[in-house]
DNA sequence: TCCGTTGTGAAAATGCTGTGAAAGCAGCGG
DNA sequence: CCGCTGCTTTCACAGCATTTTCACAACGGA
């Protein structure tokens, strides 16, 4: 063997990015100890099982990758994985487990495993290919320092969980602060229904659900009643939505300090055509 | 072992998305051949290579993923490895070498690796393990971050699904506007029919289906209305279209700082007999 | 000139989105 | 434990944007 092991094997620290959630699903609760331990003291948060975790139970966990030993599943190890995998595409898996055959280890990343790793296998590798598996997701950035989004009329406070016209609150649900929040962030950018679903939601959206679209409906009510004067929220006829505030054609506008006559392009048209809900 | 074993292994056929276009650096020329052959037959474009590709080679490439022999790098594997992790934070690297410890496969992974498989290894699983590291790169990039291509007075916007002259919407449909990615994709080829129909509608084209002509008149429609001067999609008789942007016979050009007094473009010179639709 | 291919306009079919309301659900106070 | 309350999900339907289909005209190539 030649030169390339020759190198001081000097290892990166891992960054310090937004802290993982991991679920273990695992009985060998010698290596899972070790895990846990290591997983801890790089404050990730974790939760070890010692059988499957039902799909709706790992959507409340919201978590960023799932490590599974598929002897722990049982005959169900296949399904179990084959669904995981549709309805929370988002998911990292990684597969840790005993020895397997090559047709196996295919069928589970052609499943939607993301890595395979071949018990016994040491933890800091493990937790390397969490890490590699999940580096491209940027999770949660926490929501407390983020600064508030101004849009139109709309200011939107991730830290309150709301969104405020002229100082008042709209009033939003939960899920509604979510989408909107989404929406803005996407900076004008078309939201396809599943990928809106799938971020806020956390799980695959089914076939016919029509939850995005009722919600889109409530928000604009609310933002139609909180500020009249702007659309924000644009459909894309067979594709989403898309976020960005527009005044609303026929508005007047109303100049900060009033220098009535020179007013900058009041733009108005008496009789227009009535504007169709769908832009594109 | 128990139970999770005993089900029917039967793989699920890869994906038929976009194919992948991956390069090899390796010199095991047994091995990457067989490879070579399988990506062959799943239709990815695939370059080998015996050495190193330096890295605004592998921009060039437009690659999806990388596979690389540790050992074919010699003493610069480490550097090699950083640097184009770090210059290509969008490249999947999958390391795909000899024994290696623990902490080597550490390191990689933590430089930037995808994944890291130990030869010798059966070049099915490197298959499955190059799509499953494709997969969740894809997942990530989508459309958000392609940047808009251009064309004549065109510009095409894939998080936008819609294209712009001057700044201003054509009113694509989606179809229309799945179409007219097709075209300006392929840049100058001819598509033929049952090519555009497959890629855009995703299913095969029943004969006699005349969408395709249908949509690219729509198409012709909206380009003609909004970029005059300028002719995008062009027949090619018994084949298919074109996509290309070529200035309108009789088009004047206008200069980029218009002598006022030659007046803004009064395009076209007196009777010129109408140009034939079809190029050849 | 003839035949198969492509362009065109419009009708017909399809299926997406907006909407109001009812049904499900979880949390809470009594 | 019960019924209330507010939120979320589901449903059915209306309206209409989009897609498909069709018949026919125009055209290209031999």
């Amino acid at each position: 063997m030649d030169t390339w092991t020759s190198r001081p094997e000097t290892v990166r620290p891992s960054s310090p990015a937004a802290p993982l959630r991991i679920a273990v699903i695992d009985t060998d609760s010698g290596f899972v100890q070790v895990l846990a331990k290591r997983m801890g003291r790089l404050g990730w948060e974790h939760h070890v099982r010692p059988a499957a975790i039902p799909v709706d139970q790992l959507v409340a966990l919201r978590l960023s990758a799932l490590v599974v030993d598929l002897s722990v599943l049982g005959p169900q190890a296949w399904e179990y994985l084959d669904q995981v995998a549709q309805d929370l595409p988002g998911l990292a898996i990684v597969i840790c487990t005993g020895r397997s055959s090559v047709a196996q280890r295919v069928r589970g990343l052609r499943a939607g495993a993301d890595d395979w790793l071949t018990k016994p296998c040491h933890p800091e590798e493990l937790i390397a290919r969490i890490e590699a598996v999940s580096r491209r997701r940027r999770r949660t950035e926490s929501r407390a320092d983020a600064e508030p989004v101004r849009a139109g009329e709309l200011e939107i406070r991730a830290d309150q969980f709301q969104a405020f016209v002229d100082g008042a609150s709209i009033d939003l649900t939960r899920r509604e602060f979510e989408l909107i929040e989404l929406l803005a962030g996407a900076e004008g950018r078309v939201l396809e229904r599943e990928e809106i679903y799938q971020r806020v939601w956390g799980y695959a959206m089914a076939r016919g659900d029509r939850s995005v679209d009722v919600f889109v409906r409530k928000l604009r009510q609310k933002l139609e009643k909180a500020s009249a004067d702007w659309r924000y929220i644009h459909t894309h006829f067979g594709v989403g939505y898309r976020f960005a505030p527009e005044l609303a054609e026929g508005a007047i506008v109303v100049p900060d300090a009033p220098p009535a006559d020179l007013a900058p392009a009041p733009r108005v048209a008496a009789e227009q055509p009535p504007v169709p809900l769908t832009a594109r």
